[in-house]
RNA sequence: GCGGACGUGGCGAAAUUGGCAGACGCGCCAGACUUAGGAUCUGGUGCCGAAAGGCGUGCGGGUUCAAGUCCCUCCGUCCGCACCA
């Protein structure tokens, strides 16, 4: 149908009102479901390659189906998005916007023990309820990708992956103290340890001695902080990033320890010659290896004994230090010559550098408080600073130093390392505190790790041919008290035979952790039927990278660090085309109750989706929570609020009677002034996601409309397609009204000319000495004269200048006035 | 302790990045129409003042013709990390 079709026969304005009989109110609820279905029906959004058309990726991350449904938080992230895709689909883009489930996890599992009821029907069941929930919210996603990360057609990849990962040397079984969680009996990663509690029960973490598949993420340390820079991450997503990575560079040295050498990292060996003693950490090799040599054995081990038994809370938590002398033993300083005291204390950690320091008290707080708890000498080697009063951790001239003297702190490191190096005590270091990835969790409700153990030949990774290896079905999820996995209990899935000798085998029972999963579903959603590999060579070419990904700051640590790995390890096999997954990444805000707090079942403040979405509609909804505030930060839910929205979307719908065909076109400057200005802002605000500022300017437009007798048509049209991002099913039903067959999600995007956006008449203010003292009306662009002779002549400057001498003039273009005198 | 973000009406917030502070919305006040329903419409609304006018962006200072915006000191809030040598 064409544009002339709408008003069809009909030539008076009050004829025209009359073919639309509109309700007094706008009835989203049916209005909403009719949209829906169509878009459904017809497949709006599903796409497929396109190469006549650029291609734009936008993601948001996928959530984990829990029982309790949908949060209002998830809909902040994915409208924001979906707001870019529609956009960009309107202006010619080939949009590919997904979404799926992280479904494996722990709640699932809980639940399980509780209830009896299987994982897998708790979180089939948990799905649908959030793809209900998800579509009445009426996002453009292409549902036909969904992907599922418990389902065997996917886990068969992500074992795939893993079997990939241990042929590259990069999966490796390692016995280490791992953090403990006693609640959950389950095993840790450092990244899922908060303050030395477990991050989803809270029980404080134990240290425990255990087998566990491990991942060198470590090797990748460098590349994941460099290769930041390229890419369009904001700047505090960045900085978590490198600061949880943690390089530091400096030096190891090697210091004379009885007849064998003990070797310290430092990032400072400029102060060498401040080092006044050493300290181990009370697990270090050494102290075990050397015991008979020390006269106070008893208090040593007594000491080690109390420090094994402290949590990593209770070591951090008390800073005072303590430790014990190892007597009767000493080191030798490198530089000096010196013979120095040794001690181990637990300020010192046994995973960081090589478990042992050099201590410098004059230049390192911990150091220092040391050093004074125990009355040993603090001597400076740098000017600047009281060591009387405190550590001097800053930059001077080195004294005391030998051949450092006189040289600042860069200079005095590098010369320090020249000389260690040349006489081959030391070397040049870098060190991270990030720490390889624990892979393993002794749970149910995971991925198997496709790995059996052979008496004969070891661990050996199952055939890629049997993969996936499915998750048996099991009764009982409780792991024991020993920790093992629930699935040690299924013995007839656990005893297989040896891939490479046939003979008997046990299956790993451990699984992997959440993590895994969602460190690859991006891949997937660029062809997600795929069952010959994960995806195809053409998919990943013609989608990857992710042009923009969106997601919580709660996850920019652990997921995002993950799955740059996890994709930069499949570059380096060949098989993704590029070597960062995310081109840009973006961090909502949360959205808490309407006190502040977070919203939480316990505290019965949550907010439920399905109501917002039944008594004020899906639009309503999303454009509220585009409005509630900036979107990087947090807001707290107002119903109060909400109802502001609704009015705006009910004068949207209560606008079209005044629509009117011979006023087809806006002719008057102010109307063309309007709408040019509504799609300018509205098209910048949503690039640089200020989407509360985008919406302020579609009500400044409304509120402009509500002001005319008659609308001409394409003003009204304009609004529809601008509010179409934000409020589909109201754009969509209104663009119908208006006689058009196709739907507005498919039309192009207004153009906005700045020309007409433009006044030509400006509002200029006048100041005297910086003081507003009036308003004159100027010709845009006018000369600084003309705005001179204008701003003098008003009475109210009139008035004051003839008081006083005008020292000077200030005329900023179209802006302002200021008048000195 | 270290790192980051921030502090603007009664409230959520804007401010073209140095140029009329408070857009837009909530709430509130007044009026209209109604008085069966979170109603709708019109106008007003930073503070003090009857007005002229004055004062206003956490506090104090500075730079500038001009500061919410830039610089320095302090205070406060929130979020990360937390003995990483």
């Amino acid at each position: 149908m064409t544009a002339q079709a709408r008003y069809n026969g009909r030539d008076s304005f009050e004829e025209w009102q009359k073919t639309w009989q509109l309700e007094d109110r706008y009835n989203f609820r049916t209005i909403e479901k009719k949209w829906q279905k169509i878009w459904e029906d017809e497949k709006t959004y599903h796409v497929e390659i396109d190469r006549s058309k650029p291609k734009f990726y936008a993601l948001v991350e996928f959530p984990y189906p829990s029982g309790q449904g949908l949060h209002v938080g998830h809909p902040r992230s994915y409208t924001a998005l979906d707001i870019i895709a529609r956009k960009k689909r309107m202006q010619g883009f080939n949009v590919l916007y997904p979404m799926g489930f992280d479904s494996f996890g722990l709640p699932a599992e809980n639940y399980a023990v509780k209830t009896g009821i299987h994982p897998a029907v708790s979180t089939a069941q948990n799905i649908e309820n959030y793809t209900r929930q998800l579509k009445s919210l009426g996002f453009s996603f292409d549902w036909d990708r969904a992907v599922n990360t418990s389902s065997p057609e996917y886990y068969k990849w992500t074992q795939w992956m893993f079997l990939e990962l241990y042929k590259h040397g990069l999966a490796y079984k390692d016995k280490i103290a791992i953090n403990w969680c006693p609640a959950c009996k389950v095993g840790l990663a450092n990244e899922e340890v908060v303050g030395g509690h477990c991050e989803r029960c809270g029980a404080e973490v134990v240290r425990k001695n255990k087998e566990q598949w491990m991942i060198a993420i470590t090797k990748y340390a460098d590349r994941l902080i460099d290769d930041l820079k390229d890419l369009d991450f904001i700047e505090s997503v960045k900085t978590q990033q490198i600061n949880w990575i943690g390089r530091s560079e400096g030096a190891e040295l090697d210091f004379a320890f009885e007849d064998d050498k003990l070797t310290v990292f430092t990032t400072r060996p400029d102060t060498a010659f401040g080092v006044t003693y050493m300290v181990l950490a009370p697990e270090h090799a050494f102290v075990e290896k050397y015991m008979n040599r020390f006269e106070n054995q008893a208090e040593i081990k007594a000491y080690i004994e109390k420090a094994a038994k402290k949590s990593d809370l209770e070591r951090t938590a008390d800073d005072s230090k303590t430790g014990v002398e190892l007597k009767g033993v000493k080191a030798k300083n490198p530089y000096t010559g010196e013979e120095i005291a040794v001690f181990i204390s637990d300020y010192v950690l046994t995973g960081y550098g090589t478990g042992a320091i050099m201590a410098v008290p004059a230049h390192d707080s911990r150091d220092y408080a040391f050093a004074k708890i125990f009355n040993l000498p603090i001597v400076p080697v740098l000017e600047g600073g009281d060591i009387e009063i405190e550590a001097f951790e800053g930059d001077g001239l080195h004294i005391n130093s030998g051949f450092l003297n006189g040289l600042n702190k860069t200079d005095g490191m590098n010369k320090a390392i020249e000389y260690a190096v040349q006489h081959g005590f030391g070397r040049p270091k870098v060190n991270f505190k990030l720490r390889d990835w624990v892979f393993s969790r002794q749970r149910y409700w995971g991925e198997p790790i496709p790995m059996v153990y052979c008496e004969k030949c070891g661990w050996q990774p199952i055939d890629e041919k049997d993969l996936p290896l499915k998750l048996p079905m099991v009764s009982d999820f409780l792991p024991n008290d020993e920790g093992e996995s629930p699935l040690a209990k299924a013995t007839d899935w656990v005893n297989t035979t040896c891939p490479k000798c046939g003979g008997h085998a046990r299956r790993e029972t451990d699984v992997m952790p959440n993590w895994a999963g969602s460190s690859w579903y991006f891949l997937r959603y660029t062809d997600p039927k795929n069952d010959e590999v994960f995806a195809s060579k053409e998919a990943l070419k013609y989608w990857m990278n992710v042009d923009w990904y969106n997601g919580g700051m709660e996850h920019v640590t652990l997921h995002l660090l993950y799955s740059r790995f996890w994709h930069k390890f499949l570059y380096d096999c060949g098989y993704v085309p590029t070597s960062e997954p995310y081109q840009k990444r973006t961090a909502h805000g949360m959205i808490l109750a309407s006190n502040g707090e977070k919203m939480s079942k316990s505290r019965g403040n949550v907010v439920n989706p399905d109501e917002i979405v039944e008594n004020y509609g899906a639009d309503t909804f999303r454009l509220y929570e585009m409005f509630i505030g900036p979107f990087d930060q947090a807001a707290s839910w107002s119903d109060e609020s909400l109802m502001g929205v609704y009015r705006f979307t009910s004068k949207v719908y209560g606008l079209f009677k005044k629509v009117y065909k011979n006023e087809d076109v806006p002719t008057s400057a102010d109307d063309l002034r309007a709408m040019h200005r509504c799609i300018l802002d509205v098209t910048e605000r949503i690039d640089q996601m200020k989407f509360n500022t985008a919406v302020s300017a579609l009500m400044t437009y409304v509120n402009y409309l509500s002001n005319m007798k008659m609308i001409p048509a394409q003003m009204y049209e304009v609004l529809l397609k601008l509010l179409s991002p934000f409020a589909p099913h109201l754009a969509e039903e209104m663009w119908a009204r208006l006689g058009y067959s196709d739907l507005i999600v498919l039309q192009s995007w207004p153009e906005g000319d700045k020309k007409l956006a433009d006044s030509e008449v400006v509002t200029i203010a006048v100041q005297i000495n910086g003081k507003m003292r009036g308003t004159i009306e100027c010709a845009k662009d006018a000369d600084d004269e003309t705005v001179k002779q204008k701003a003098l002549a008003l009475d109210n400057v009139a008035r004051q200048t003839s008081q006083s001498e005008i020292k000077k003039i200030i005329v900023v273009k179209n802006r302002i006035v200021n008048i000195v005198v």
